[in-house]
DNA sequence: AGTAGTATCTGACGCCATGTCAGTAAGCAA
DNA sequence: TTGCTTACTGACATGGCGTCAGATACTACT
């Protein structure tokens, strides 16, 4: 194991050495990836931290160097995938163009960036009850898409588009709802029919907001294509 | 502490003994409600087989003699709640009455089932990704749900109440709402208002079923009261 | 009453994952 | 080369879990 027979290949010497040394950024980089890679593959609960160092070329007790549990090491991941989300929903958060149209182009993004990323929320999801501050972590994130969503709402009832109703309570429902699905379909392998998940969580959305089939709403404003 | 020294009180004979006995049933019950009692003040994470035990009269090694684990525990406070809350649901699955209103009443009795045993549901739920068995055990729950919902909506559809869609899936992702945001209002203190989230739910499901605000609707063979 | 038999119960053990720490080794600067 | 900083690791202590042999309560039979 210990070997040091001459190596014929021209690269960087003896690299066989018993430590290997990082940087600070490539041994954090190395240790998420190994995450990522494990969460794919199996649930979170089998996520010891023997294991996941076993992925990388660092010891058990280096894990410690960089997080303080698995916990805050799910945190840091939920923070990169938060931003992708965001931005793929933007379109009906941001209020462009027809409502119906925008709120089923939103969903997609979230529901790509689920079929993209969706271990790491479930991951997160599963073990946010068992810490409580990834479970802090955890409902802040919910809850900035309920600020997000329940503002949206907000600005069509008044301009008269949705029906009246506690807009808070069902941007929080409608999020749930979203969370509760996009982790069963995408969380683990296989991964169920995105544009299946998309059709139902549209139907919902547009009954429970617009009152009506998923098809079109009349904006006050807007102009609709064809 | 061994003491058997007189005893004034008349009580059976020298109650201070080390040892008490039961019978399984008893035992069970009194494991299985120091459980529910724990799960009223604390989340499941703190809750520890010491912790459990330290609340009855036995050891924590007699535990094992009526549980496998803590989840099996789990497993058998879910199936006496279920029992409880699928009678209370059943207006709406058997079909009774006028469809908006028997929603209402079905959708209000899974309410109050929550209102009463929250924190069992919470705790299952919680620990079902920490279980393979636990997480099955779960999944058939909310599968049977699935089954009595997406029959219903199947029904409805061929009598034309109903709008054309894929009702499992449609059935699949009310349940997961539902469960979702009841678990989120009421599986700790303090519990949230059943009335504000009945109405929210009860909107969402009229919405997505029947596409129109939460009034009434037209049955091809039904007389609605009132 | 005494005694054998059975079922319940518990102290004490081994196991495993976690988190810590003192000590070691890699890279850098002078 | 020397010495310093920083990354890293072997080895340890802790705590919960699950098990088992032995101890104890209760029952039934003589």
């Amino acid at each position: 194991m210990s070997v040091s027979n001459e190596e014929s290949v021209e690269a960087p010497p003896a690299k066989t050495s018993t430590r290997a040394r990082h940087t600070p950024d490539g041994a954090r980089r190395e240790i998420t990836s190994s995450a990522v890679r494990f969460l794919w593959e199996h649930p979170f609960r089998d996520l010891t931290i023997s294991e996941l160092m076993a992925g990388t070329t660092l010891s058990r007790p280096a894990f410690y160097q960089y997080f303080h549990d698995l916990h805050e090491l799910l945190e840091s991941l939920l923070r990169e995938v938060e931003e992708i989300m965001h931005q793929t929903a933007n379109p009906w958060i941001a209020g462009e163009g027809e409502p119906i149209a925008a709120l089923r182009e939103s969903l997609a993004g979230v529901v790509q960036t689920c079929v993209d990323h969706g271990p790491i929320f479930r991951a997160v999801a599963e073990a946010a009850p068992l810490d409580a501050r990834l479970e802090t972590a955890w409902s802040a994130f919910m809850g900035r898409w309920d600020d997000a969503v329940s503002a949206r709402i907000a600005a069509q009832q008044a301009a008269g588009v949705v029906r009246a109703f506690d807009a808070r309570r069902m941007a929080n429902a409608l999020n749930a709802l979203d969370a509760a699905v996009l982790l069963a379909e995408f969380g683990a392998q296989p991964q169920g029919d995105p544009e299946a998940v998309l059709d139902t969580l549209h139907a919902i959305w547009v009954g429970a907001l617009y009152g009506c089939a998923p098809t079109r709403v009349e904006l006050p404003t807007a102009a609709g294509n064809s």
